[in-house]
RNA sequence: CGGGAAGUAGCGCAGCUGGCUAGCGCGCAUCGUUCGGGACGAUGAGGUCGGGGGUUCAAAUCCCCCCUUCCCGACCA
């Protein structure tokens, strides 16, 4: 991609408001913008993390045997009284009557559109268990948005949803979407804390919670000062708390949520009628669990734990570009041709390529490159043009190369140039 | 929903104890010079001072009401 003919709008001052580094980062980087409070719009960078991002989680999913589908964000409120969550949801619950005058709501969560899709395809246990899931937009009329796009009143969510029909299924469904969920995380360059936790309006019996820490946490785990031991923070432990492992003493440290998975047992399958027949010929409510991840809100997750005062450092994996290309002369013509070179073979290697080709100062363009983040850079100046040489630059680890002109699309096709 | 702060050009801000044609920086446009860490000069465009009402000869500035945004808290996946 060109940048001269793409769109990214970085910001050199920090927006006014924005207090959290991912907000103020998100903002500068030309990652989203806010409409209103609560209500962000993607711009094409913050979209291409967005993207990358669900393409691990749908790659998890479907390997642990879910399948795709896509749930309608508009509901009649009627579904939402079979189970009595209008009433418990209801200050979050977006709603408002149609021109027909029929009461309506935007989907703050799936539970009861998804139990109702099931009720009617699931007649027997042979059709069990099936795990569905999807990632779409949800719209909870949150009191206070905060952080941009950490709390949001429309955000992206995965939500998974297993039916099973016993509890030894549900157990191992649980525990499918439980390892999924680490290696999402870990593939998309976050270090988890998982704790149990309360079930809260969802209802249920067992939930675990993924934590990533960070200053803007909402809530918090202990971290041992001792051997890094990490852990939910327990009630009964909080006056004194020696670390299960060494004994040293924990500490508490704000933690963002990221992904919830919970038992629901059969809440809604018996509120809605979801009903199978079991093998022994008896009519059974379905065993539900589900799984959700805050996807939006990892963005900012992932920029408040990969940054530094110059800007992001994304992790390779959900890196919004691979590699950018600054040529800093774009007069000169054999920087342009070498970079027009490095664009074509390393785009031809499969590498998402960024190249800075705006009539820019060299500054603004290192600035800019830092401030977005891309995990690769390479130089193309008058410095080491005379000599044959260019340089190669990791965002991550700030460790820069200078190599021979043909040594570049060799060096970061093996990863050589890795930190 | 309680407490606090703030709304002036696309962005960041100054001006506000009432007084001249509302200013600065960035950005934007044109021209020239620059070109490895947010270059320089010249010229120029861009404003319902959040909205409404009031006081006054005169309101961005004082008073009242409302709206919006941010932060802390409560609440929450």
């Amino acid at each position: 991609m060109y940048w001269s003919k793409y769109f990214i709008p970085t910001l050199k001052e920090v927006p006014s408001g924005a207090e959290a580094v991912s907000h103020q980062l998100s903002l500068r980087a030309g990652l989203v913008n806010m409409l209103t409070s609560g209500v962000y719009s993607y711009l094409p960078l913050g979209l291409r993390v967005l993207n990358r991002i669900e393409q691990i989680i749908r790659e998890e999913m479907n390997a642990a045997g879910a399948h795709e589908v896509l749930l309608p964000c508009l509901h009649p409120v009627e579904i939402w009284e079979k189970t009595g969550r209008v009433e418990t949801m209801k200050d979050v619950m977006i709603q408002f009557k149609d021109q027909k005058g029929r009461r309506m709501c935007l989907g703050p969560t799936h539970e009861e559109i998804i139990t109702d899709l099931a009720r009617q395809y699931v007649q027997s246990y042979r059709q069990l268990p099936v795990t569905l899931y999807q990632i779409q937009t949800k719209f909870r009329d949150e009191m206070r948005p905060r952080f941009g796009i950490v709390r949001a009143c429309e955000f992206i969510m995965k939500d998974a949803y297993s039916f099973d029909k016993d509890a030894d299924g549900l157990k191992k469904n649980y525990d499918l979407m439980y390892e999924a969920y680490k290696k999402i995380f870990s593939r998309c360059g976050l270090e988890v804390t998982i704790v149990e936790a309360d079930s809260g309006a969802m209802g249920g019996s067992l939930s675990h919670e993924f934590m990533v820490s960070s200053d803007i946490g909402e809530d918090a785990v202990v971290c041992c000062e001792g051997c890094g031991f990490r852990g939910g923070v327990n009630d009964a432990l909080d006056n004194s708390r020696p670390c299960p492992q060494c004994r040293k003493s924990l500490k508490k440290i704000p933690a963002l949520e990221i992904g919830h998975i919970f038992q629901l047992g059969t809440k809604y399958s018996a509120a809605l009628g979801g009903l199978f027949v079991d093998e022994d010929g008896k009519q059974k409510p379905m065993i539900m669990g589900c799984y959700g991840i805050g996807v939006s809100r990892l963005i900012a997750a992932l920029i408040e734990v990969h940054h530094d005062d110059k800007g992001i450092k994304w992790p390779e994996q959900v890196a919004p570009f691979n590699v950018e290309i600054l040529p800093l002369q774009i007069g000169d013509e054999q920087t342009m041709s070498l970079a027009r070179r490095y664009y074509q073979e390393l785009q031809s290697q499969g590498f998402e390529v960024l190249i800075d080709d705006r009539d820019e100062s060299a500054g603004r363009k290192f600035n800019d490159a830092d401030l977005i983040g891309i995990p690769y850079r390479i130089v193309i100046g008058k410095r080491n043009l005379q000599t044959g040489h260019v340089e190669l630059k990791n965002r991550l680890s700030g460790e820069t190369k200078i190599v021979g002109f043909d040594e570049v699309t060799g060096d970061l096709v093996k990863g050589a140039f890795h930190a």
